[in-house]
DNA sequence: ATTATCTATAGATCTATAGATAATGC
DNA sequence: ATTATCTATAGATCTATAGATAATGC
């Protein structure tokens, strides 16, 4: 409605209702995941966001606070998920499969792959520290479910995690996935993964868990 | 022993025995792997191979070269053992164990960890449509290989390659994996994730497979 | 007065080429 | 004569800052 404060943009938007940091953020999503970060000049990024260069100063301190900022939306609803379905009471195979299902499903969901953020080098660097210590507990959680889902083998959390993230790579291969099916055959496959018996995975499909979120 | 030909390196080299090749692939397989293909310059190359910067297009048409050089050299490999082993007579899900030992062994050999370059984003590039295709043949191995040892459920190919290729990822947050025993975890998990069964996968192991190479 | 954008640009790269140089080979 | 390196550099970036401008808010 109203106009906000503050210069318009030069590339127009009549009723001053862009949100420029959202805009920067997807813009840079898109970009960082195809062609990767080093390779995304802050123009690309403005020229897709329809603002100057400069602009993106004023939001943010540099490609990197970005890169962050994405990094971490990304992990923080998958460890949401992990930590209330960890604190459950349903039996820990259907809450394995469940919390595989769902972030599958958040891995696929969105217009841009944002999974692959997590596998550019850049990303390894000190300045995501706080991205890394996300993902540290969210490996944790996944543990401790393969542990209490799995025949009491060795410790397949690592396994598992991997598995889950194979759908990272596989979308980027192939775009058009068909999502429900892959959420099942990974979730299954992890219960496989784990040493569930068949009999066992298909009890774990059958109970309900809650997702409180 | 005899020096030969060409101008010697500034950097030194006192017996003209340097295979400025070799070495610029070397350096550029480190550089890649760590801080990523973009945000790695001909002049880091150079200075981490002991050449001018310049000296590099002696050998290469430029990094896109290189890196080409670099995926092939990786993948060329893993993609010969697969063949080998889909052309066996043993039973599937012996030869799929050891293909997936071995190819986990590829991955986690060498002081580099080279399977990073498979998930850089520019490798998406045309440019680099031969390794593309080198990889689809060996997706097209593992699935030939999946299906024939499980249980004949949906297609697992997918499932099992991306188990495989989590140790990219694993290696590069864990660099001192215990790599024996992660080809034995990973084998045997891919055997579950393919259903089969405990006393299937005991067979499977102790069965001896010819890895003619 | 505050805010969000703009224009302009300094300074630091980075890639790729031109041409010189220092070896061996014949 | 051939080869492999070197030095030097043009031209094209790219990031981040300085300062101007165009809105709203009070």
């Amino acid at each position: 409605m109203a106009r906000r404060p503050g210069r318009p943009r030069a590339s127009g938007d009549p009723d001053g209702e862009r949100d420029t940091r959202r805009d920067v953020l997807d813009a840079a999503a898109a970009l960082f995941c195809t062609v990767g970060f080093t390779s995304t000049s802050t123009r690309a990024i403005a020229d897709a966001a329809g603002v100057r260069q400069a602009s993106i100063y004023h939001h943010f301190a540099g490609k990197d606070a970005i890169l962050l900022e994405l990094l971490l939306g990304t992990v923080r609803p998958s460890l949401e998920l992990a930590d209330a379905l960890a604190a459950g009471t349903e039996p820990a195979a259907a809450r394995l499969w469940t919390l595989v299902h769902a972030d599958v499903g958040l891995l696929c969901a969105g217009p841009v792959n944002l999974g692959v953020l997590y596998v550019l080098p850049e990303v390894s660097g000190e300045q995501f520290a706080e991205f890394h210590a996300l993902r540290a507990r969210l490996r944790a959680r996944y543990s401790e479910l393969a542990t209490a889902a799995g025949d009491g083998a060795d410790d397949r959390g690592a396994l598992v995690l991997g598995l889950v993230e194979s759908v990272i790579l596989r979308r980027r291969d192939t775009p058009d996935l068909d999502v429900a099916a892959v959420q099942g055959a990974v979730a299954d496959g992890v219960l496989r993964l784990v040493g569930c018996t068949p009999a066992e995975i298909a009890l774990a499909r059958a109970v309900p868990v809650a997702l409180a979120v």
